[in-house]
RNA sequence: GGAGGCGUCGCAUAGUGGUCUAGUGCGUUCGCUUGGAAAGCGAAUAGGCUGAAAGGCCUCAGAGGUUCGAAUCCUCUCGCCUCCGCCA
């Protein structure tokens, strides 16, 4: 979400952002809506005034004739269409729910993920003197990860985790956990289960309401009523982050300038309906609609030197770990068509996974500036007078499922055994993940 | 699942048809006072839209209705809470 007054004084750049970023909007449209929404409102706004004078004045008449004289006045007053206003402001919040946040300078334009730019590269792809083996191989084989009772018993990319992966998963969680708490940013566990303002404040919906066609995200609902919306109680949804729970925390609050900036970082289990890919990455542990993950969050003033200062400090904790955890990554800077409508500069991490030979993205770092702000209402006292939108800031800090992959297609041997990362020992207790032989 | 309660300007509350331009207390800020502070006294203290400004309009959870006029009456919706039942 945008300040009307800046879309007024920017449409050019707009215009641009909204080609590059490609989104469907006609920033015309918009202002012409814009237009008839300050008319109509200006007309009720008219009409309001001499009701409230005339109501006044019948509250103080002297007699009952100069009551009934001034209430017959009242009747031949002419009411502004006011149902047309409503159609006016509710085209003008579609509307206004699509305009994006205009890209930094340094983001590269593109059409696509083809447009990412690789910026910076830790280690090289790893070499074996034999023929690697992807994580599903190894996973079935050290019984760790079974997707045939996955998908029996969860549905299409279902899987278990078992044995010796559910350590590892769940020491790369504590692992992550640890760095961040080391690095100033508060733990919290909290709600996957969330309202719909969380997800729509945060930028997970493509337009004002949810729709299940192009969102992906899980809608629960608690009785068949609520399935076909009939009713809209407790309509609630299933995060596919931490991000949008750990940002509502702070929905419709003025937080104290020098409580800024906040750091938070959250465990979740992720949910992602994955709805618009369908035939991507069907095997194995690359895509599958729940994980584990840690996020990291962060509420700054509103600098932009100090967002983007800040977001390159969390993205480089995200590349620490992959140094700890000895994984080969590249940071790439993300293209204007690969972009979310509300980032303002955004980068990816990608780890590479000998056995599936590919990058496979193991973080994102976004910075929104105040776009998710301005949905969430979250301001904060800049001097005695002043009350601003925050900045928010996103990164992954571990994904479990890919940086699992990547451990085990990084650390085979040859026997088709595991060697745990030094890191990762102390929650495992061994050196080594036995094939059964 | 059953029963009940509540939603007012940061917090707590008052307000049951016009005098609400929403009162009071707390908190916060500023001033007076003081060597400095506390106390005391005085003042200020919601957001949105619109406007160059002055100002105007909207918002008492939300929507609709009754009325010349609604925080107040009616209907629906949403949200929260408590108790009972069930249960991890």
């Amino acid at each position: 979400m945008l300040d009307i007054k800046f879309i007024r004084e920017h449409t050019a750049e707009l215009k641009e952002a909204v080609k590059n970023k490609g989104i469907k909007l006609d920033l015309d449209e918009l202002l012409e809506v814009d237009k008839e929404r300050v008319a109509l409102t200006r007309e009720a706004e008219l009409f309001n005034r001499s009701k409230n004078e005339l109501s006044d004045r019948i509250s103080k008449a002297k007699d009952e004739t100069e009551r009934k004289a001034l209430i017959q006045e009242g009747r031949g007053l002419k009411e502004p269409d006011l149902k047309n206003l409503d159609g006016v402001k509710k085209r003008f919040d579609e509307l206004m729910a699509k305009v994006p946040t205009i890209p930094s300078p340094d983001t590269p334009v593109g059409r696509d993920e083809s447009g990412n730019k690789e910026i910076f590269r830790w280690g090289e792809p790893k070499e074996f003197d034999f023929e690697p083996k992807n994580h599903i191989e190894l996973g079935k084989a050290l019984d760790i990860l079974d997707f045939d009772r996955g998908s029996k018993v969860g549905g299409f990319r279902g899987y278990y985790l078992k044995n010796d992966g559910v350590l590892l998963t769940i020491g790369l969680m504590m692992y992550a956990l640890n760095k961040m708490v080391s690095r100033g940013f508060t733990p919290m566990i909290p709600p996957t289960l969330v309202k719909q303002f969380a997800l729509f404040g945060s930028g997970y919906f493509k337009g004002l309401e949810y729709d299940p066609n192009i969102d992906e995200i899980y809608q629960v609902a608690t009785s068949d009523k609520e399935a076909t919306g009939e009713i809209s109680k407790d309509k609630k949804f299933l995060v596919g982050t931490a991000e949008p729970s750990l940002l509502a925390y702070y929905a419709g609050e003025v937080l104290e300038g020098k409580n800024l900036p906040v750091k938070l970082c959250g465990y979740s289990q992720c949910y992602r309906s994955e709805i618009g890919s369908y035939s991507k990455d069907v095997k194995g542990l690359y895509r599958v609609h729940e994980f584990m993950k840690v996020e990291q969050v962060a509420i700054v003033e509103a600098n932009i030197e100090e967002a983007n200062k800040l977001q390159d400090e969390m993205t480089s904790i995200s590349g620490e770990m992959h140094e700890e955890l000895g994984l080969t990554y590249r940071r790439l800077q993300i293209c204007t068509g690969d972009m979310s409508p509300g980032k303002y500069r955004a980068f990816d991490l990608e780890a590479w996974l000998p056995g599936m030979k590919r990058w496979a993205e193991t973080g994102s770092a976004s910075n929104f500036l105040d776009w998710q702000s301005r949905r969430l209402n979250i301001k904060y006292v800049d001097g005695p007078e002043e009350r601003k939108y925050v900045y928010m800031l996103n990164n992954t800090a571990l994904p479990s499922p890919r940086v699992l992959i990547a451990i085990l297609e990084n650390y085979q041997t040859k026997d088709g055994d595991i060697v745990v990362p030094e890191v990762l020992r102390g929650y495992l207790g061994k050196e080594l993940i036995k094939k059964p032989r």
